[in-house]
DNA sequence: CTGAAAGCGCTAACAG
DNA sequence: CTGTTAGCGCTTTCAG
């Protein structure tokens, strides 16, 4: 191992006698190159252990072979997000096929335009934007220069005309909330996330379709941030809105101590973090789930299913978000046509708490 | 916003009415240009909203300003990972201060060529490899093309002559030992992690040396797989190879019921997921901690201080290890000599179970 | 202080 | 089927 640079084509050619021109042919693998030419260049390729430059190839051909999946630098709590592991599975999994390589690019959000350089600069084919907070306005211009995915609905709309991929969540929303009417609940409640998000504001639009649909009351729902502690506070709030009150409650077999009932015999909550939150809450206050009130999250996150009672949830399928979003990309990339926006299904999971 | 391509450089130097070198120089903050030459410049960039390219400036200057950190492509387990979050951390926060730029590298396991041909294609300055696991001999050959910095000790011996950084796990399980002994343990006994890691060997070999140190006995340590179910395992051989003996032990405030006692007094857990198991099998036996047994776990990991008692253990500073491996690998990119051994410190942080 | 010239290592027409 | 010829966009001596 000679610790001068690694050989270059050029030198491929020398040893394997032919010109530089068939030696890329056959690296490529590109048609038509004579058998011994191909074994000529094979061996020269092994005998001096060649790699090609990528960074040459790359200036050459203006194609890199590289997809970034761009992640805020709030790295810490990315990592954390339960959401964020399988979504990267699922674009590794797509991409494993492919000839693609996959850059998790972590943006500084100190210093927005190195992240931006490193985009517009040529090193990759694309990229995919994992959206799930609101600020990414960065990433606005970058739409006409270079391909992009985004994961999540953007919530400016100059953003609808880019391309993303999404899980209905007002559909889901609706359709829970629906389920938790169908199964005999008459005053479904909603926790709501905050609505500076588009997770925030489609779930909440959900909920409020199907309450609205059957003349329910639109008025029970609060708002919480997505954590636990904000659901738990949510709920207060809804429980001294609206303690219990002559509506014909499900509430029966409630093993509830001296409780004092609740406004609300059903919960939606906008995400699971918050629904094991106010689950805690109403249990301190006496009142149990799904006896009293019968609970459904979203997510289904790592933690949904080890609640007790389990939680009954709405789950996003996450590495298949991956999975769409990098379809789609190399899609784009290829220069193909595709749909600005694409809807991945959700699935309600029955469990312990509706 | 023109479809076509970017401007470049000499698109620049026309606007500008200068040479493309003194673009490139003004650009590059090179020293000596006149005043108005860099003020031309800067205008015409920003009039054509000029970003260099990247890779042609790669090709050209040998250098990318990127470095890689290498992670397995069992994404799911590595982002799941409590340890890897606050690395990743650590290198974006050292990063922060730097021109480099971060490239998370997903390492497809199933093609290992993809990896070396990206990282030995003149993509990136340097490597970050965090190798929790044994099994990346893949990156071996990688170290004399490239500058390398492994996170903790690498188990191949020829590895031992590339840089790394790493904790001292040896020492630290020693500590923790002696730490037990010195509370008034006298049967300290331990299990141990898998005998292919090097986490798993030196915080074995820990161990033994602080229980031979005060003439122990060295029978008293059973191996776990670093998960949970595989501590709660371990510590049940443990207990009935070694039921209550006529040793002093220590056991008296318990309140167990019917315990059959614990032939030793204190638990060294080569992680906080088995000391969890541990702690909850010993439960089952009517052994409580610390009362009866003391159980000192390793990590520090997210719900070690969640636990009940919370768990006393051996912090790990990740956040400072992914610090450290990169401030290294930066310094070796910059052709600066630098140590082949990198420890950092741990701390023993005293909670309920001992 | 600045321009001219020569590549970095590879791909891609274009003739043969 | 294969070699020749031009660059890709930028950095970097080397003169001036």
């Amino acid at each position: 191992m000679i610790p001068s640079g690694n050989p270059t084509l050029e030198m491929v050619a020398a040893e394997a006698g032919v010109s530089r021109a068939t030696v890329s042919r056959v690296v490529n693998g590109h048609a038509s190159v004579a058998p011994e030419a191909v074994a000529a260049v094979h061996a020269a390729v092994a005998r001096l252990n060649y790699v090609p430059n990528r960074v040459a190839r790359s200036l050459a051909s203006r194609r890199t072979d590289v997809i970034a999946l761009i992640v805020p630098e709030s790295t810490s709590t990315v990592f954390a997000d339960p959401f964020f592991a399988p979504v990267v599975r699922g674009v590794a999994r797509a991409l494993a096929e492919t000839d693609f390589t996959l850059n998790l690019l972590v943006a500084s959000e100190t210093r927005p335009e190195k992240t931006r350089r490193y985009l517009l600069g040529g090193n990759v084919d694309g990229a995919l934007v994992v959206s799930h907070h609101s600020g990414d306005h960065s990433y606005l211009g970058l739409g006409d220069a270079l391909p992009i995915v985004f994961g999540g609905r953007p919530l400016n709309p100059e953003l609808e005309s880019r391309h993303y991929v999404d899980v209905d969540n007002r559909h889901a929303a609706q359709s829970a909330t629906e389920y938790l009417l169908g199964s005999g609940r008459r005053r479904v409640a909603t926790i709501a996330g905050p609505q500076d998000m588009p997770a925030g504001i489609d779930r909440l639009a959900g909920w409020r379709d199907a309450v609205e649909a059957v003349g329910g009351d639109v008025s029970l729902a609060e708002h919480g941030a997505f954590t636990q502690q904000s659901g738990a506070e949510a709920v207060i709030r809804l429980l001294d809105r609206h303690p219990a009150s002559g509506a014909g409650s499900a509430s029966t077999g409630s093993a509830s101590t001296g409780s004092a009932g609740a406004g609300f015999d059903a919960l939606f909550a906008a995400n699971d973090q918050m629904a094991a939150g106010a689950i805690q809450a109403l249990r301190n206050r006496g009142l149990s789930s799904p006896a009293d009130v019968a609970v459904v999250g979203f997510d289904d996150d790592a933690f949904a299913a080890t609640l007790d009672p389990p939680l009954t949830t709405v789950r996003q399928p996450a590495t298949e978000l991956g999975v769409s979003m990098t379809e789609l990309l190399v899609r784009l990339i290829s220069g193909e046509e595709a749909p600005h926006r694409t809807i991945i299904p959700t699935e309600l999971v029955r469990r312990g708490t509706a």
